[in-house]
DNA sequence: ACCTGAACACCGTTCAAGT
DNA sequence: ACCTGAACACCGTTCAAGT
């Protein structure tokens, strides 16, 4: 890349950053361009999709959190690797707010820019969830999918400022389901309904 | 109303529902006027903000739903009356894609068209939950506004064409957590980890 | 190679002018 | 009383023209 080239994008990053961070998702593209004082057109021709920017501001977080998972998957007991790591993937989606939104539509389009880094949370998610199934620690009837379900739905909790504070109890009250055992239900049920 | 206005309004509200559907509850204001042949200004006459025309699309639905609150709460066992209402809370928050943000938003700002609607709807949740909480067949560290919290994290997942599919089960996963009783942490303890 | 910014097709919101 | 639509200040995206 071009000295200038290489200027302009890492100025169009900076401030993309500061943008997304006040703004989240749906920062003004134009604004950004604006601020780091770079033609309309530079910006497209760093990133060409709003998705692509968006991957590259989350790309460190994301690689970190991949090799927490394969940490994880060796040094820890199985629930506790679970829970701690979705906890990791839940703060990270959470840097931006309304990523989580933008991360769930990728996981349906491969053609995303974004598609890739999420299917790897996914999988990630699925191998650690997979763990803890196997040791029966977590309930069996969902999948990985379901867990990073679970998980956007937490962290859409906390990009709302009228519940933002629920949200870190929430993830203990659905945590508790995930770790649900199977003998549960009758065990209520035992204690007269 | 003049008869004329009148006319106006119902057009408005009858093109608003359908494009709504199509768009969520962010859809073009502007196109909503024009579509229903009426001037933009008249649209914004008649439904000062975006929140009041949300509101008068969502009336009906959410009226009824505060009625089979009130039915629940005498005619059905506290657990089931809980789940039950929550199903149809959160199938009414999906009607239209979208407002379940909206909601939220306005829950935390008193003078939205929506709030009184919105608290209306924790109020039920509320006694609901509380019932069930009385009788000891949901679990007692979380309130209302954690209830409404979590229904609409599950509408939310319902919003999202990725993980749609899931949401019916997803719901499941999480009344396990709300329905879980005290005793469950010991259980699962006892069964070796 | 890379950059710029006008051009196009959209928004939401307000308000002067009309009937 | 009520309606209209121009005006203003924004968007995202593309692309011809420049260096």
């Amino acid at each position: 890349m071009r000295a200038d080239a290489r200027k302009n994008y890492e100025q169009l990053l900076a401030v993309a950053r500061l943008a997304v961070t006040k703004d989240g998702a749906d920062a003004s593209l134009r604004d950004i361009a604006r601020k780091a004082g770079v033609g309309l057109g530079t910006l497209y021709r760093h990133f060409p999709t709003r998705e692509a920017l968006l991957e590259t501001l989350l790309r460190t977080a994301w690689d970190e959190l991949a090799a927490k998972a394969h940490e994880l998957e060796t040094a820890s007991a199985p629930d506790e690797a679970l829970v701690s790591w979705l906890r990791d993937f839940i703060a990270s989606v959470r840097t931006y707010r309304g990523v989580v939104a933008v991360m769930m539509s990728a996981l349906n389009d491969k053609e995303s820019a974004l598609y890739a880094s999420c299917a790897e949370m996914r999988a990630s998610g699925t191998r650690l969830l997979a763990r803890a199934q196997a040791e029966g620690t977590a309930r069996t009837d969902i999948d990985g999918t379901d867990l990073i379900a679970l998980a956007g739905a937490l962290a859409w909790i906390g990009d709302q400022p009228a519940i933002e504070s629920r949200a870190e109890r929430l993830f203990d009250v659905v945590m508790s389901a995930v770790r649900e055992c199977p003998a549960t239900d009758e065990h209520c049920k035992q204690r007269g309904k």
